[in-house]
DNA sequence: TATTTCCAGACAAAGTTGGTCTTCTTTCTC
DNA sequence: GAGAAAGAAGACCAACTTTGTCTGGAAATA
C-alpha cells in the first residue's frame, strides 16, 4: 500500500523538467543530483516516460531529455500508471471478475470504491500545479514543528532554483 | 499499492463470523473452508485479530473464534490497520518530516491527501454493513458482463448463508 | 488422560522493489 | 571519419515482503 520509489521519482523528475523554461533538454545527471535519484534507476524511469510520450529523449553530446506535453496537461494519474502499472486496490476485477469468496465482492466493491477516490486525487493534479505550489506545507506544517522547507546543510540550492524555492504562495 | 490478501481474508473472517448469531463460536477451519482461505494463514491473520480485541478465541474441543465487538462498529480501516499496519502512500511523513527532495514536499502533500480519501472510505464502512450488502454488484455489473454473483458450479453454498446471499437488498 | 483446538515461532518459496552494470546505438564535435 | 558523450536495453542482483507451511506446545474439554 504504497507508492513505489519509482513512482515518487518520476514524478519528481517530470517536475524538475516542468521547472525550466519549455523545450529545454536536461541531462539525466543533472536532474537525477538536484533531486538526489540514482541516475541509473532515473535512466530506467525515464525509459517509461519517453514511451509513455512525456518526454522526448535525445542521444549524443548535447543529449538528454525534455517535456514533450505541457506539464499543465501531464496529470499525475498518467504518470504514476505508465511506471507502476494500473492503480488497483485488489485482484477481484482484473485477474477474474467473480471472486470465489463468500462475502468477497462486497469487499471488491469497498476497494474499487477507496481506488477510484484516489485516482480521483491523482487525476485532477497536474505536473505543473504540483511545481508551482512546490511546498504545500501551509497546513500540515503545525503537525511537523517546521517553519518551513529544509535543504541539506552543507549543499547549496542550485542558483536556477532559488526563485522558484521562494516562490510568493510559499512566503505568504 | 494493493490491499494484501493477509488484510483482505482478516475482512473475510470477520464477515464469516458477523454473518452468524452474535457470540457464536466458530472453528478456524469452518471459517477457512467456507471463505476459501489456507487455514494456517488465517491462523496466522486471526491472531492478530485476538490482539487487536476484534474477536476473542477458545481452545480445546469446542473452541473457536468468536466477535468480541458488534460488526456495526468495528470499520475496515481498524481491520486493515490491525493487519497491515498502517496506510500511509508514502514515507516523508513517517520516516522523515522533511524529504530531501527538491519538489518533494508537494507530493508528499498529494500522496497524503490521497490517503486520506481512502482512510476515510474505509473508515465509514463497517464490517456490519459489508455483510449486509454482500454483492454490491449492482453498479459495475455491466462493466463485468455479470448477471449476478456467481459460485463454484460444483460447490454447494451452505445452507445457513442463503437467505443472505438474496438479500432484499442484492433483488432490487 | 486423550483429544481438540488455538498459539508461537521457525522456515521457506515466490514475487516485488530498488537498484547496478555492461553492452549497444545514436549524435555531436573536432 | 574518429572520438566522446549521451541515452537504450537488458541482464543481473540483493534485500525485503508476501504468502504461506510446519512443528511443537499450551490450554480447555470430555
Amino acid at each position: 500500500m504504497q507508492i513505489t520509489r519509482a513512482g515518487e521519482y518520476g514524478m519528481l523528475g517530470l517536475m524538475a523538467l516542468a521547472r525550466r523554461p519549455l523545450g529545454d533538454i536536461v541531462m539525466l545527471d543533472i536532474i537525477a543530483s538536484e533531486e538526489e535519484i540514482p541516475v541509473s534507476f532515473l535512466g530506467k524511469i525515464f525509459q517509461n516516460l519517453t514511451k509513455a510520450g512525456f518526454v522526448r529523449s535525445a542521444r549524443g553530446s548535447k543529449g538528454g531529455f525534455s517535456l514533450l506535453r505541457s506539464p499543465e496537461e501531464i496529470t499525475v494519474l498518467e504518470v504514476i500508471e505508465s511506471i507502476e502499472g494500473k492503480i488497483a486496490f485488489q485482484r477481484c476485477q482484473e485477474d477474474k471478475p467473480d471472486c470465489t469468496h463468500m462475502g468477497g465482492c462486497a469487499l471488491c466493491g469497498l476497494f474499487s470504491e477507496a481506488q477510484d477516490k484516489v485516482k480521483e486525487v491523482f487525476a485532477r493534479t497536474t505536473v505543473a500545479s504540483l511545481t508551482r505550489q512546490h511546498t504545500p506545507f501551509s497546513d500540515h506544517q503545525e503537525q511537523h514543528g517546521l517553519t518551513g522547507p529544509k535543504h541539506q546543510p552543507g549543499k547549496p540550492v542550485p542558483e536556477h532554483l532559488i526563485q522558484l524555492s521562494k516562490s510568493p504562495q510559499t512566503v505568504n
